[in-house]
DNA sequence: GTTAGTGCAAATGATTTGCAAACAG
DNA sequence: CTGTTTGCAAATCATTTGCACTAAC
């Protein structure tokens, strides 16, 4: 992967922003500050972060993808603010066992599970 | 809500089905019965239907909404294969505490949360 | 009769893709 | 140089909507 203007200024982005962002919310932000990039290089990019485990996507409720770079290669859930896309990285083994036997019981392979907790927070209520 | 031929036919599709369907396949597998209705009815009827609380909806991981009746009023989540959509609803009161208690003591409000679990059925494995 | 429901075609909105030009290593 | 990456515009795809028309109650 090639290291491009493009590529740096979404990573700041990304880090600047802390919680989750849209690609469109990305292309904005960086338009705002002057800085001239595509929205296809925006959804390329991001793509490309998500794909190579560099940042965490999730889908919103509303339908768009969300991305966000995250703490830890560890698998782990998000709690999420739906104003303002601020979010708190969580964790429970206790549900991945559980989501994991109930798979087995029922016959199931190839498991994967999306569990995503959307709520307001503290500073957008 | 009044009594269409429309709204009929869709009920006994998913009845039939017995697990998740989108629109666009509850539409095609209408016409193939030769049962004439529009497919922006079948997406008006299912959105009405998942409003009403008479079946469920969520978002597969392609993006599609897919609609299912389902047994119980009660909150629960699913089990879903992806490939032929087959179904079994879980529930865990455990994990519904825990996203509670998680949301309120980083301080978010107002929470919902999903919870689904795909996978490979051991009919289509 | 009214009013809700339907069909179709056009509109949306997020995301993807084709392709020629620009650029990194 | 030479394979990537970018930008733009056109293409997708699921879903929604405007509107005239039809069918419930």
């Amino acid at each position: 992967m090639k290291n491009t203007r493009q590529r740096s200024a979404i990573s700041e982005a990304l880090e600047k922003a802390g919680g989750f962002r849209s690609a469109q919310q990305i292309h904005a932000s960086l338009r705002a500050e002057d800085i001239k990039i595509g929205l296809a290089t925006v959804y390329r990019t991001l793509q490309a972060f998500s794909d190579g485990g560099e940042v965490d996507s999730l889908r919103r409720e509303d339908g768009e993808t969300v991305y966000r770079r995250c703490s830890t290669d560890k698998h782990h859930h998000h709690l999420i603010c739906r104003e303002c896309g601020y979010s708190v990285e969580i964790d429970n083994d206790e549900v991945e066992r559980w989501a994991a036997r109930s798979a087995r019981k029922h016959g199931f392979t190839a498991i994967t599970h999306d569990l995503e907790i959307f709520g307001t927070c503290k500073a957008c209520t």
